[in-house]
DNA sequence: CACTGTGAACTTATTCACAGCT
DNA sequence: AGCTGTGAATAAGTTCACAGTG
């Protein structure tokens, strides 16, 4: 239980948890059993006992899991119970507009504290509340204030400069919305979010023959 | 070869392998070995061979891979060769109009047909040339043009009646932006596009301790 | 000779099944 | 009685390693 490394593919659930409990929490819920709790989410209940039994044993036999308590134990695990995480994002063009305007990230614990772009029409301009500073200021700022996490929502040309410079900068964390495949230093995360790229593999599934062949592929619902 | 059920992970590849022969193709290659491809990708040379092999055989042995060529096979598997695909696209908040502006669908082969919103401030008006209709006449539209795909860029709240509109009408491929658990019907594939969730478990790697533990965690590169 | 294509070996992830609490 | 927590069993996915081939 204690020196076992923990596989990814567990972390990358727990926020799905997290936020199922938070909407239980929401309807008045107290407790809920793994049964009940997969059944929601589309996972097994024995996926769920076993992703938490990495980090300890949080459920009462017989009863189930506290709603709200094992909601914080899971922010707690992924380090979103302190302050407010804060980020930079690159690129203010309609989709770092799109980001800046979301509301979700303030919800979740995140903040964009400060944003740049390289297009001088954007550079000194406020957008959504923040001034837009030059992206070759980033360094520099970087340097100051030590920010672990970054949004970077320019076009695929730009982004691995972008990226190098915040890896270069101490960001380890890094959201990216640029189709482009990069690899950063070991101890650095970089995940990407390409609509395209989902569209395009589910395609396959859309019952087009693919040249002469006419096959039957169907599967199953994914979330993700 | 030929009966087995291909698993969805290696098809979720395959838009990854296009994209990357697509770059190289505009650098002017003509072959590519798996090594060199599984390099620039972050992939293993025996993994990109294997994908393809449920397939075909698309490799000349000693040279390695028709560029070109490879891409167009790949985009025959997914579907993405015939014409054009269109969507529907639901929600034209920020969201919505950064999907709307984003390049990307059309050079990738998609093309949202049909917009649609709820709020009557925005029915009527004209969104990067596209009039946007009332959601309440989505099942009408479905019923006459049998589109195919769709994407939801509504709030969570909304998301799941919009998603059921989407699966009645025949829609069997939907892209939600919308942070809700949901399950649709066997045969239709929802994927979900999560920027929180991504954020909430990247910060799991950030050296914050949980509680009064302060453990390692350093993984590698993930670039999704 | 340098590569692919692929069974076999291995590794990782999921599910089972049941002992053990409450 | 009804659940969790978890080793053991199974399934899925990846990598190895090498025969085969242009």
């Amino acid at each position: 239980m204690s020196e076992i490394e923990i596989p990814d593919i567990v972390i990358r659930r727990l926020p799905l948890y997290a936020r199922e409990l938070g909407l239980l929490a929401g309807e008045g819920r107290d407790f809920i059993s793994s049964q009940e709790l997969g059944h929601r989410l589309g996972v097994t209940p024995a996926q769920i006992r076993k992703d938490l039994s990495y980090f300890g044993r949080f459920g009462k036999r017989g009863r189930g899991y506290e709603v709200l308590g094992l909601r914080e134990r899971l922010r707690s695990i992924l380090g979103l119970n302190g302050r407010v995480k804060e980020m930079v994002l690159v690129g203010v063009g309609q989709l770092g507009r799109a980001v800046l305007g979301y509301g979700g990230f303030r919800l979740g614990g995140f903040e964009v504290v400060r944003v740049f772009d390289s297009d001088p029409n954007q550079i000194g301009r406020k957008v959504d509340n923040h001034q837009v500073d030059d992206v070759a200021t980033l360094p520099e700022y970087l340097q100051k204030t030590r920010v672990s996490m970054g949004i970077v929502a320019v076009p695929a040309e730009a982004a691995p400069s972008v990226i190098d410079t915040l890896v270069d900068g101490g960001v380890r964390a890094i959201l990216s919305y640029a189709p482009v495949t990069m690899s950063v230093p070991h101890g650095v995360r970089l995940r990407q979010i390409d609509p395209v790229m989902e569209l395009e593999s589910m395609a396959y599934y859309l019952e087009e023959p693919f040249d002469g062949y006419i096959e039957d592929h169907q599967a199953d619902v994914t979330t993700n």
